[in-house]
DNA sequence: GCCGTTTTCGGCCCGACTGTTTTCAGTCG
């Protein structure tokens, strides 16, 4: 099992706890651990095997020795337990806003409701307001709830997890068996930021052994249905996979087919036919009887006359007609990247100091780097007082000396406040290189409310990037309600950057406000929003997400040098 | 459950908001 593998069971443990009314601290305590086993470098199960675990600070004898029932047995007694006391429904309960861990268990305990639409019936049935502690108000609020996450299908699983498990088993495939070529397709190659399931082709001559072979690989749950040419199973963290088999002759243009979009996919077919060329299994056929056949995605775009259109951009948002005229956006690759604009350390909600969190940018590569701890109003992140962000200040200016080859900004990921203020006066603004600005607090605000508060930030002349401007959070909540339109208008105007978070279950702005932004002229900042070492890597996310929206070098500001990037900043405080 | 220690218990990042109460519990970030 991977260190992923045991975070994800002390955080499902903490959950179930949760559920039962636990103490919060010993809640807090297997979530922290799973935070700490998921970002170490070192293989946790062989940390537990040599009894090293418990010298990290905040895993103790209990964790550890949990941790080493999960390596021996692959599975936790105590949470097996906790899992047979409650319908698997009862957990889904919470992933509606405003119903917590008292309140789903209150209503399964007192009446039996042990899923989501059980709730939504006895919210309509008006059984709900006869609980303790709830009222018509209540009943109202889970039933509006219920709709909108319906209406914005918050069961989609987001890519990260999509990758893990699309690594783990084409790693699996192919170190069982010979396979001509085998890719990830489907949404998950288009790199949609949260998808619905799995599609995995595989070209190979003799497919007889894969149905055996995925029943055995670790992530397998259950079989949906098994055909020569296509396998359909549930695996871990609900996900629906598919896996189709072809010849490998046929493999470039049912990597094409399945890659889709399906309108994409049906848009070239009939760009073919008015060439006269028809769309077979593994060429393409032409009237005079003339056969063509690619072997490679690449060839089939040119035998149509166009450029080759890569996965995030089949969309059908215009890439057929820029491809045939050869003015395809030049996409962003991760080499691209010059620094991280947004991240956080120990001084606020981090887990690793400035020192390390630096070294590890260095690492990858990068030329400068922000160092964007919470502003003091965000307690819950141990936002910074005066004394000790000028202590953070004195601290960063102190370390510059020490790295080469590096740039630190000294930055501030600072609160929006209620009306719109900014939580700091400008007199301590004007002393940090960068300022990224952003909304924590009272998302409930009416539309016209939280436009205008961003918009009041975004005029300030404080502010140099507004971070994940939506707000919303995969599967758990939704952006708040605001007007992107109006935000995005006033950002080109002001010369302030929006951000896209990389942070795998932001992904915020989308694709699709991303490109909105750059069409109107504002920029864009790719950031991690990590916090810790290892969540940099997420930057990659983010660059899906700039891809999907056309975005180019120039309007991306952390692609480019250190000076121009010090000049817009500049001209800014210049103004100020 | 973890940690630290003034060493075996008491504190653990906190506060706003909402809807239910009539003084507070639950949710959220």
């Amino acid at each position: 099992m991977n260190n992923a593998g045991f975070a994800a069971i002390f955080r499902e443990l903490a959950g179930f706890l949760e559920l039962k009314g636990e103490n919060p601290f010993k809640i807090r305590a297997y979530t922290r651990a799973a935070d700490i086993l998921e970002s170490l470098d070192e293989d946790v199960a062989q940390l537990a095997g040599e009894g090293q675990l418990k010298n990290i600070k905040g895993i103790g004898k209990t964790i550890e020795e949990k941790t080493q029932e999960i390596a021996r047995s692959g599975t936790l007694k105590a949470l097996e337990d906790l899992k047979s006391e409650y319908p698997p429904g009862v957990m889904d309960m919470t992933k509606v806003p405003g119903v917590g861990s008292r309140t789903a268990s209150l209503i399964f305990r007192e009446l039996g409701v042990a899923s989501i639409d059980e709730l939504e019936k006895a919210a309509h049935d008006g059984k709900l307001k006869t609980l303790p502690g709830m009222g018509k108000k209540s009943e109202e609020n889970i039933l509006k709830a219920i709709e909108k996450l319906k209406e914005e299908d918050m069961t989609r699983i987001p890519l990260v997890i999509m990758d893990e498990l699309g690594e783990s088993l084409i790693d699996f495939i192919t170190s069982h068996t010979e396979v001509y070529r085998i890719s990830v397709v489907g949404s998950v190659r288009r790199r949609k930021e949260a998808c619905r399931d799995l599609d995995i082709l595989v070209g190979m001559d003799d497919s007889s052994r894969i149905p055996d072979l995925v029943m055995s690989w670790g992530n397998f749950r259950g079989m949906i249905s098994c055909e020569e040419d296509r396998v359909t199973f549930t695996a871990a963290d609900d996900v629906e996979v598919d896996i189709s088999i072809v010849k490998p002759e046929d493999f470039p243009f049912a990597l094409l087919a399945t890659t889709g979009s399906k309108q994409h996919y049906a848009s070239l077919k009939s760009h073919g036919r008015r060439l006269g060329l028809e769309f077979g299994k593994s060429g393409l056929f032409h009237k005079n009887g003339e056969i063509i056949r690619p072997t490679s995605e690449a060839g089939i775009y040119e035998a149509l006359g166009m450029e080759y259109i890569p996965p995030e951009l089949r969309e059908m948002t215009g890439e057929i007609e820029a491809a045939l005229e050869h003015r395809l956006p030049k996409l962003l690759v991760s080499e691209d990247i010059r620094g991280d604009l947004h991240m956080h350390t120990n001084w606020s909600d981090g887990r690793e100091s400035i020192e390390s969190m630096v070294e590890a940018t260095k690492a990858l590569g990068y030329r400068y780097v922000a160092v964007t701890d919470h502003s003091r109003s965000l307690k819950i992140a141990r936002g910074l007082s005066e004394t000790r962000l000028f202590e953070q200040l004195e601290m960063l200016r102190q370390l510059q000396d020490r790295f080469t080859g590096i740039h630190v900004l000294s930055g501030i990921e600072l609160e929006i406040l209620k009306d719109g203020s900014l939580d700091y006066p400008d007199s301590i603004l004007s002393r940090f290189d960068i300022v990224v600005a952003s909304v924590h607090s009272a998302f409930r605000q009416p539309e016209d409310i939280m436009t205008g508060r961003i918009i009041r930030a975004i005029r300030s002349g404080s502010v140099d990037i507004i971070a994940h401007p939506t707000g919303r959070v995969l599967g758990r909540r939704f952006g708040y309600d605001v007007d992107m339109d109006a935000v995005i208008e006033e950002a080109a105007r002001h010369d302030v950057a929006l951000e896209i978070n990389a942070y795998p279950e932001r992904m915020d702005l989308d694709s699709t406000w991303a490109r909105k932004a750059m069409e109107r002229g504002a920029y864009i900042a790719i950031n991690t929003d990590a916090h810790n070492s290892k969540e940099l890597h997420f930057m990659w996310y983010g660059l899906d997400v700039a891809r999907r929206a056309w975005l180019e070098q120039p309007h991306v500001i952390n692609t480019w040098s250190l000076s121009k990037l010090q000049a817009w900043l500049g001209q800014r405080r210049e103004r100020a």
